[in-house]
DNA sequence: CTTCATGCAAACGATTTGCATGAAA
DNA sequence: TTTCATGCAAATCGTTTGCATGAAG
């Protein structure tokens, strides 16, 4: 997967998005559609602006919000909640559907499909009569780094108390 | 499933969790824990609050929230988080593993299991290495009812935009 | 009497919003 | 020239925190 390809083809797909709906193309929603194709998946809006910002764009975070909402509206992105109050996005072009599994302590995310889950989804959708469409599925765990390592040992440099979610797991 | 009885029971789980750390048992805590066991489920922690001061229980959110965050410590309640910037809450005694439904026009949530979920955990922990500790499962859709309407109708008068998760769909 | 939980209000932090400016069409 | 997106700063809102008070032990 060559990354500008991909990167020309997303581009590409938004410009014909904004011209059937009759927006802007902007240089800023251009650049935040590249760096969020260009970063390590699952950003959130503050690495995306930091980003940019470190590269002397000059952008305002209201933008970036924007912008990631209008790129979720269009499909060129995903809207992930993996923790309390912190959205990350991920491409949703180049790339097929895929589950999470995210290391609690080191915060590392995997990727993984199963086609059970969709299987499952189907037979709900059937028994409780809801026409589904979408899902979520997050495994919460160690990752075998972690396990040798101490669990409750400082997370690493980036991360806070806050960053863990206190949901789920 | 007798309320009354499961009151008792995880009331007593939570005096004996209380005193075994050397935590106060002071009225709000049990107040808190009974609201939670008493009302609909996945509460969020206004409504646990609110429904106290319906009942003139003088108690400040500060407390809901400590406690709240005590019972998911002992694991007498789950946290989720369906949607962003809410938590809401769930017992966790009395009713087994399960995960949920959710319409994305009317918010009704609706509980289901299915084995395979399981199966799917067990098998990605073994193949990335992880030890898995949980999951969280959300399947978005639109219930019957909801279908047979128009799903852009305004929501429910409770609800407002921000209701609806802008993840995952 | 000595903690420690409570209540209040202020702080927090990610996200949104209102409005004036400036760029796209 | 006429929108409409941008940038900024202020507002929002669920949740957390600091500190004085009061209750549990």
């Amino acid at each position: 997967m060559n990354t500008d390809a991909l990167v020309r083809q997303a581009r590409q797909l938004f410009d014909d998005y904004l011209k059937a709906h009759r927006l802007r193309r902007t240089p800023e929603r251009f650049a935040v559609l590249e760096t969020l194709y260009r970063t390590n998946n699952h950003a959130d809006a503050e690495e995306i602006y930091r980003q940019l910002r470190r590269r002397r764009y000059a952008i305002s975070r209201a933008t970036v919000y924007n912008t990631l909402d209008l790129l979720v509206k269009c499909e060129l992105a995903v809207r992930h909640q993996f923790e309390p109050h912190l959205a990350r996005y991920e491409r949703a072009y180049g790339s097929r559907q895929h589950d999470h599994l995210i290391c609690l302590n080191c915060r590392q995310v995997v990727e993984f499909c199963d086609p059970r889950i969709h299987a499952i989804s189907t037979r709900m959708g059937e028994l409780f009569g809801y026409r589904i469409s979408g899902h979520s599925l997050i495994l919460y765990g160690y990752c075998s780094n972690c396990q040798s390592q101490n669990h409750h040992a400082k997370p690493s440099a980036k991360s806070s108390v806050n960053d863990l979610p206190k949901s789920a797991p």
